[in-house]
DNA sequence: ATTTTTTTGTACAGATCTGTATTGTTTTCA
DNA sequence: TGAAAACAATACAGATCTGTACAAAAAAAT
């Protein structure tokens, strides 16, 4: 049974700026370290406002996880279009764009959606429906430049700097410095090498 | 200045009861997700008598992360000890292990370090040197490995091999099926062999 | 200009969390 | 057996969290 709250799904510069403010705010310290307060506080809005357009704060991380998803992929595809002349030119150019994300924002945290993942646990949680349906999308752009390139074992490669492309983004997370990055795009070369 | 609290530090059963059920909430659901209630029943002890062992969750959670900590590295290198020949075979050995892992536990949820580092923001939180500390042994195991067979640019690498060994994991963790972890195995036997 | 809608501010219910106080009960040990 | 230590059970303080109630103020619409 639907809630009996009314919910305004109009999109006020309002309702923009408290996703907007819940998007930073759960990216930077994570879902659960953020409360409702806090978002109502850093907007400067009423509390009532928010839940006059968001039904919960269930909702409103649904919501994070779908407009963060539709970003990043766009800045993605942007920096790839603008900067790949070839599919084959976009395997690499993955992981330049992973570090470009490290010096363009001011704390780096990685992926929305891996963070989400790991921090809520339960496996059988909605949330985790979305973030599988990211990774694979996100595999399967790989699959595809792989094999328009003409390379071997495309599936297996998409794994491969799938893998790759997650790992370098923890490890830079934890060292707090993009190391791991630079040392990620020289492997996925290598790699991409043994697939020709 | 210290805590007036006086701690009983020695290893009685009931402790290990404790620890042991916390290490077991914490890494299945997640530090921020476990209250210190769960524990205690979960443990079928008194609440007075955690804190009698322990002076906050905050020393808990070091605790937990101390400790399996160290238990993972030893399951880590008794795999290896019993599987691989040479250093040579522990390269492609620990990505062996981790796909063992995922069999062994009905319930994988990949690293504790890298769990809790991504669950814990704040990069200024202790907690962060003792993840931080953990990625930089298991990569200079790596590097080391690396050099003693010979191979090339064992520091890069090793950081290639720490990186697609994160990635895989939260991959797995993510898909909740091991695909990324068998062809994490092929790509690392494919990033060596580029350093042979 | 007046009504209607939107937003604010404050207060609060109800749940949950960490940590403590207290009192009683069981072990332990001398 | 009797004293001392360890543990249990319950209750509770104080903080925090999500979500709601309600009245006043501001904005928008007619």
């Amino acid at each position: 049974m639907a809630s009996k709250k009314k919910i305004n799904t109009k999109n006020t510069p309002i309702r923009e700026r408290i996703l907007n403010t819940a998007l930073k705010l759960f990216y930077e310290n994570g879902i659960q370290a953020v409360g409702v307060d806090k978002i109502v506080a850093e907007a400067r809005i009423a509390k009532m406002t928010l839940y006059s357009y968001f039904a919960s704060k269930e909702d409103l991380i649904y919501e994070y996880l779908e407009v963060i998803s539709k970003k990043w992929f766009e800045d993605f595809h942007a920096y790839l279009n603008k900067n790949c002349k070839s599919d084959f030119d976009r395997l690499l150019g993955s992981f330049m764009f992973l570090k470009e994300s490290y010096y363009k924002t001011d704390q780096f945290r990685g992926s929305a959606f891996v963070n989400a993942g790991l921090e809520i646990a339960d496996p059988g949680h909605p949330v985790h429906g979305i973030i599988l349906e990211n990774q694979e999308i996100l595999r399967e752009s790989f699959e595809n430049w792989a094999y328009n390139s003409g390379l071997s074992e495309a599936r297996l490669l998409s794994y491969s700097l799938l893998s790759l492309f997650h790992g370098a983004t923890v490890a830079t997370i934890i060292e707090d410095f993009p190391e791991p990055i630079t040392h990620a795009i020289k492997a996925a070369e290598n790699l991409i090498k043994c697939h020709k």
